[in-house]
DNA sequence: ATATATAATTAGGTTTGCCTAAAAATATAA
DNA sequence: TTATATTTTTAGGCAAACCTAATTATATAT
C-alpha cells in the first residue's frame, strides 16, 4: 500500500514523462511537487526500493511498469472525481482540482468502479483530459496547439495545456470551452497574437493563450 | 487545519461521550482507536494545547465546544458519504464504513454542502444514524432498544447499536432493515431471547441481537 | 584541460504519530 | 491503613516526510 506522498511522486513523474523523453531530473520533480531537491532524492530512493521507479544516481528517474500502473490509477481517480464534481455537484471547472487532489487518494477499488458506472464511463474530464480506463488505457486524441494553425483554419477546442484556475477563468470570460468552434481570422506576425472567430465574436488571443489551447483541426466544406 | 489523526481522536471522543457521561479514560480511547495508551496520552496533550479538549492528567478528557464542532463535521461527512455510497453507488450497507472513514477527512466546505444538496439533505444515514446539519444540529429520535419491549409490543426498526459488517449481514439474512415492522410474540425468561414477527415470519433473536436493535415503540389501533 | 557554475546527494534536524518499557499515580483489597 | 493491582504518564526509539547546509558529482565556459 502506497502513502499519499508516494502516490503524488508517481503521478508527478508520470505527468512529466508525458512531456519529455528520458530520465527526469531531481530538480524538475522538486519544482513540480513544490518541495526541495533533498526531499526528492530521499523519496526516489524509497520508490526505487519498492521497484516503482528506475533510478540512477545523478541521471534521473523513470517509472517502471508497476509505477506507471499506479500512476495511471491515481490519474483515473483524479479525473473521474473532477467529472463528478462538475457534472453532479455544480462545481465550476476551475474549482475542482484541489478537491480532486485529495479524493484521488481514497483507496477502494469498488468505489472507483461504481463511480465510473454512475458517471456513465466518461472518456474525458471537465478540462478535456482523457480518463484512463480500469486497465490503464488512455483514449488518445490527435491534438494540435491552436498556435500551430494558419489564418482561415477551422478547429474545435479539445483541451488545454494549462489547467490553472486563472487560465480557466480567462477562458470562461472569453466563452471558450470544450467543443467550442474556432476560426482563425488573423495572425499578427509581430507577436504571433491571434484573432479568432467564436460564435460570430472576434476574440483576440496572445501567443501564450493560443499555445495553451488544444484543438482538433477540421476541414470545412464550403 | 487538523490532521487526519487528530480528527479521528476527536470523533472517537465524541462517540464515547454519546454513551457515557464525564471524562473519558485514556484506556477507553486507546481501545476505540486500536492504539496504545501512551500514544493517546501524547495526542490528548496536543489536542489540549489546541483547545479542542479539556484534559486533566489521570482524570480523562472531554471535548470543548470547538472540539465538539469539529467532531460533528467529521460525523456529518462520514454519514453523508455513507448515504451517497448506498443510495447512488450500489454499495451494500455493510461495505460503506471503511470507505467513509477515508472520505470523512476530505477538506472542502463546498463539497460537503453540494453533496448534501445533491443527496436531498438526508436526515439519516443507511444505518439509521442521524446526520448532523451544517450547524452541527442532530435530529434526535426517541429510540428504545428492542430488548426493552414486552410481549405483544409493536415497533418499527430505527437503527442499530452495532454497525459491524457481521451484524449488518445477519440483519440482511433475517430481512430486518430500517423501518421494518416488528411485533414481539415471545420472550424466553431463561436467556431473554426473543421471538418476533416480521412480515408474518417468526424470527428468533438472542438478547445480544435485540440489545443492538433500536426501535420506535408504537401503539397499534385494533 | 582546467576552472567555474550548476545540480544532486549526503549529513544532520524537525514534526507527527506510532511503539515498548519504566516510573508514577490512582484504585482496590486485605 | 497498608499492600497490591491497575491505569496513566514519562522516557526513549523509530519511520515517514519534510527542511537547511555542506559536500560531491556533473556540466559549461574559458
Ligand atoms: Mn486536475
Ligand atoms: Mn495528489
Ligand atoms: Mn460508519
Ligand atoms: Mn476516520
Amino acid at each position: 500500500m502506497l502513502t499519499q506522498s508516494e502516490e503524488n511522486y508517481l503521478k508527478a513523474i508520470f505527468h512529466i514523462q508525458q512531456e519529455v523523453e528520458g530520465g527526469i531530473s531531481t530538480s524538475r520533480l522538486a519544482e513540480k511537487l513544490e518541495t526541495k531537491a533533498a526531499s526528492v532524492t530521499e523519496m526516489i530512493k524509497r520508490l526505487a526500493d519498492k521497484k516503482l521507479v528506475d533510478y540512477q544516481k545523478y541521471y534521473g528517474v523513470q517509472l517502471t511498469d508497476m509505477g506507471r500502473k499506479h500512476a495511471l490509477l491515481i490519474v483515473r481517480k483524479h479525473r473521474l472525481w473532477e467529472f463528478f464534481l462538475v457534472e453532479r455537484l455544480n462545481f465550476n471547472w476551475d474549482e475542482v482540482h484541489e478537491v480532486a487532489e485529495q479524493l484521488e487518494h481514497i483507496k477502494s477499488p469498488k468505489l472507483v468502479e461504481e463511480l465510473d458506472i454512475f458517471l456513465g464511463r466518461p472518456e474525458y474530464d471537465p478540462h478535456g483530459d482523457p480518463i484512463p480506463d480500469a486497465n490503464g488505457n488512455l483514449p488518445k486524441s490527435p491534438k494540435k496547439r491552436l498556435s500551430q494553425l494558419k489564418t482561415g483554419d477551422h478547429a474545435i477546442c479539445k483541451g488545454f495545456n494549462d489547467n490553472s484556475s486563472s487560465f480557466l477563468k480567462f477562458l470562461d470570460k472569453q466563452e471558450i470551452g470544450l467543443d467550442t468552434q474556432i476560426e482563425v481570422i488573423h495572425i499578427e506576425s509581430f507577436d504571433e497574437s491571434m484573432t479568432v472567430l467564436i460564435d460570430k465574436r472576434e476574440v483576440p488571443l496572445s501567443k501564450t493563450a493560443s499555445d495553451n489551447i488544444y484543438v482538433e483541426h477540421i476541414t470545412v466544406e464550403v
